[in-house]
DNA sequence: CTGTCATTTCCATAATTCATGAATCATGGA
DNA sequence: TCCATGATTCATGAATTATGGAAATGACAG
């Protein structure tokens, strides 16, 4: 990722509304939402939502397909994950050891409860 | 992290002479740099830097310490790591199989010798 | 074709961010 | 104390961003 692409995506996380956009995509799975389903949900304008979701498709960060009148967003994984690389590239870039707890605690902290890995869905 | 830190770190880092800044403060390692080697590097004013400086503090993304007459900077990793942690929680929460490979890919690209992290700033 | 719904685009306004010069603060040396 | 140095604070204007109303687009039904 280049600095760019990260600056954008830094921009685009950066703002109340759009950062819970992302939060509910990605918690809606690889479903994602209608534009107007993200409108109520988040109790915004449609006209708003609709320059914020831009941003963060410009940003990588979400995709979106028509589907009849509606159209659909969903979370742009690899996106989150290239920027999340370039955190861990420059935080342990030369140093692994510094960050290697933190990506334990966050295996352990996002195998919760009522799942396990080691079962297939 | 709560989502007002991580709305806070994400407005941080998505302003370039920011983002050159941890950069920077990372790859100096623990000894952090100076405040005027900062500005002599990146070529910025003193109290441009100065105002960016306050907002990579008030972010939890660097420390300060005063030496003297000149007050040295250091990357604070904890906040780094925290806002890393978000994402992940975020992005992996409930399908930790979705970001190993990452972790894993970062954990190889951080191995090689003493990269540089500068590069392409 | 006409009407309606979902979303986007356009435009104006309000708010925020940013870099700058001038002034101020803090430290250490003469 | 006085002065020089390193850094911060303050006030300003330029630029960017956010938001809302109105109008336009695209898709579907009758």
């Amino acid at each position: 990722m280049e600095k760019n692409d990260a600056l954008a995506a830094f921009a685009a996380l950066s703002q109340p509304t759009r950062l819970d956009v992302i939060r509910h995509l990605i918690a809606a799975g690889e479903d994602g939402l209608l534009a107007g389903e993200i409108a109520e949900r988040l109790s915004v304008r449609a006209n708003t939502l609709s320059a914020n979701l831009s941003i963060l498709l410009q940003a990588g960060l979400v995709s979106k397909r028509r589907e009849g009148r509606s159209i659909r967003y969903c979370a742009e994984l690899d996106g989150l994950r290239a920027l999340i690389g370039f955190l861990l590239q420059d935080c342990c870039g030369g140093r692994p050891e510094l960050c290697q707890p933190l990506i334990e605690s966050v295996g352990r902290a996002s195998a919760p409860q009522n799942q396990n890995v080691m079962e297939g869905s």
